[in-house]
DNA sequence: CACTCGTGGTA
DNA sequence: TTACCAAGAGT
């Protein structure tokens, strides 16, 4: 039986983790992010470890492009770890809001809190103690104590497994745990003694530039020479692709109840899709099937869910919204219901009347804020936009 | 360990 | 349009 790592990896030990160094490989990567390499990210040219612990907060699974503007406004709203970290969850929330993978933003929070209290504020240096921290793994806490610290630790990113599959030819699927085990051997072996944060930046940067998943750029990749996807001609197929499988589809009926110029929102749990943001109130229980096997809610149905909030005055459906998760489709039906009489809240725990002109800084999921935002006008998003 | 968790870009 | 997936972590 043949290993899928190449070349194939000796036996398990001090002595085989050694057995891949190569200061040569090191040397390569650093020389080319001196030279070529990204120098001016917002995050970039500090030492500051809560400036850096942000950054690999929101760059997990998130691209550079879609965390500039969020970095930015994070900061102006929170310029310290004690301003963070002695705010309402809610203001990190909003905060948050659009970026997805809304864990990051809780866990942030009690990360910031727990460095206030255990560490006088102070992030620790070692990659062992950052990984105890909420939010914070095996690889982000290298990243952070190479950047904020110096210290020699090895990452494992996406950009790291790509790299490493077409250079080493590595040809098994990298989320299967023995092969992610052999990698994080590679990147510990591989670590230069010195320049580590030219090094692991290197690393980013040519994942993130040259060596992308689609259409990498091999004619000016340093490693070209030494890539045994390239002269084997597997770039294209490497790394292997996560097996597939098919992704349910999931309905919603979503309820934009609307009086006086407020919509009636209700937050969601800590735990789950858009865990602890505020969403809208959505209809439970069965609903009819129509010929599509769609559900679909009748206007008894609505009008009863919708009844608990207030005199229903009228009812009309809306255009629906189908929003792609990673793991499945959520097709939304949103129903906007306006309101004679409105009964007080008292007993609907969670639910909070929302202002029009303030729904752009709600802690919103974003196709739900899309929607409001279209829904309330141009008066809305005017509002949001003169908030930064 | 397999699964969950967002959003926007790309082909 | 559909499928894939990017600076992963928590359960």
């Amino acid at each position: 039986m043949t290993s899928p790592l190449h070349p194939p990896p000796p036996a398990l030990g001090a002595a085989s983790n050694a057995s891949f160094a190569d200061a040569d490989f090191s040397a390569t990567v650093i020389a080319w992010q001196r030279a070529h390499g990204r120098h001016a990210l917002p995050w970039q040219n500090t030492r500051d470890a809560y400036l850096v612990w942000l950054s690999e907060i929101m760059l997990q699974q998130t691209q550079v492009a879609a965390v500039l503007d969020y970095y930015a406004r994070f900061l102006a709203r929170f310029p310290t770890l004690r301003t963070l970290a002695e705010a309402p969850v809610e203001d990190v929330m909003a905060q948050w809001s659009g970026l997805g993978y809304y864990t990051r933003a809780r866990n942030l929070h009690k990360c910031a809190q727990r460095v206030l209290a255990e560490y006088d504020g102070v992030f620790p240096s070692d990659p062992l103690l950052l990984a105890e921290l909420p939010g914070i793994g095996r690889s982000t806490a290298a990243a952070i104590a190479a950047f904020s610290g110096g210290v020699r630790a090895a990452i494992l990113d996406g950009n790291v497994k790509r790299v490493f599959a077409r250079v080493f030819g590595i040809a098994a699927y990298p989320g299967e745990k023995k092969v992610e085990q052999a990698l994080w051997l590679r990147a510990e072996a591989l670590l230069p003694q010195q320049g580590i944060e030219s090094y692991t930046q290197g690393l980013m940067d040519l994942g993130a530039t040259l060596c992308t998943r689609s259409s990498p750029d091999c004619q000016r990749c340093p490693l070209q020479p030494r890539c045994v996807a390239y002269a084997t001609h597997r770039v294209k197929d490497l790394p292997v692709r996560k097996p597939k499988k098919t992704n349910p589809e999931k309905h919603a009926t979503m309820l934009v109840i609307i009086d006086r110029g407020q919509v009636l929102l209700q937050q969601r749990p800590a735990t789950g899709i858009w865990g602890g943001l505020l969403s809208l109130p959505e209809l439970d229980g069965h609903m009819p099937l129509d010929g599509d096997g769609v559900p679909q809610p009748d206007h008894a149905a609505i009008a009863l869910a919708a009844g608990r909030f207030g005199e229903v005055e009228s009812q009309q459906r809306l255009l629906p919204i189908t929003h792609v998760f990673t793991h499945y489709k959520l097709h939304i039906v949103p129903c906007r219901i306006a309101l004679a009489r409105r009964l007080d809240l008292a007993g609907e725990a969670g639910h909070v009347w929302q202002d029009g002109a303030g729904i752009g800084q709600a802690p919103l999921p974003a196709p739900v804020k899309k929607l409001l935002l279209e829904l309330f006008g141009d008066a809305a998003a005017a509002q949001t936009r003169m908030a930064f």
